[in-house]
DNA sequence: ATTTTTTATATGAAAACGAATGCAATTGCT
DNA sequence: AGCAATTGCATTCGTTTTCATATAAAAAAT
């Protein structure tokens, strides 16, 4: 019998939720303290890799619902931290671009995520690292059927 | 050079919070179609372990603000889901208790939250399943302190 | 033994969320 | 081509969440 656990505790997407919180909510207060909200950082983190996502490529990603992002993005929008524009091939989609305002304030919180992240995985190895990371991908791609 | 992923999908943070909402997105269907909420389902089963919490250890595992737990412990007292006792050693404090009725209820999803956990791990190895869960108990106890 | 600080919970006002819905554009059917 | 079904996004409105704060009890300090 190796049952030293709750429920919990041995229950996959109460580790996950668990970790992810407080692997978050550190970082998140960071992005606090600056004045920054979390779902700035989280839409901006979510726009980098490419160029112009919709809204319905970024709530994929960004996790979302859809009625929260589009307000969202409407008041990053304001603050001159995204453009959004038509796109020409669909005209119902729009793209949203990271603005050059946007871009430095995105430059610097990426550097302090992986910053954060230096600092929380010091203590495990490399190997250990990519373990962790790749089984994780592994479960996204599985859970995406 | 072994760069193919874009930010997010080398930053642990990101892919635990995404692997974490799709384990649980799925199950959350399951909840809402039988006509419970989600947040209730994770106050009962962070509730299943002991002979009642005080709200302040509830809130601990639940992952919740404390104002907004202590709301829904009400309307779950309200619902007959749960009991709200005071405690005799500190007057300060209530210790919350599941309900008979919460207990047919979580006893009900207890076992269907083990059954779609054992459907998702199904492609996985013993050692597998038991290699990720210890990873991100290790990492808990790390981002704890 | 007071006073101060900290801890545990509740609550009110304001903000955010999300289900439902609307509208417009696109796709699929026949 | 014409009509139905679907998709992409915005908005409304009732509910939930949360920040700030209140209250009361316990612990710490003086």
């Amino acid at each position: 019998m190796t049952t030293a656990y709750s429920f919990v505790d041995d229950y996959l997407a109460y580790l996950l939720a668990r970790s992810s919180h407080l692997m978050s909510e550190q970082f998140h207060r960071q992005v606090l303290a600056q004045g920054w909200s979390i779902n700035y950082w989280r839409v901006l983190a979510s726009l980098t890799n490419g160029d112009g996502l919709t809204l319905t490529q970024l709530n994929e990603r960004v996790l979302f619902k859809q009625p929260t992002l589009s307000k969202l993005v409407g008041r990053m929008e304001n603050e001159k931290l995204l453009i959004r524009a038509k796109d020409g091939a669909d005209k119902r989609t729009i793209k949203i671009f990271i603005s050059p305002q946007g871009q430095t304030l995105v430059a610097d919180l990426l550097a302090q995520a992986k910053a954060h992240e230096a600092k929380v995985l010091a203590d495990y190895s490399e190997e250990q690292q990519q373990l962790l990371k790749s089984m994780l991908r592994s479960l996204i791609v599985h859970l995406k059927e």
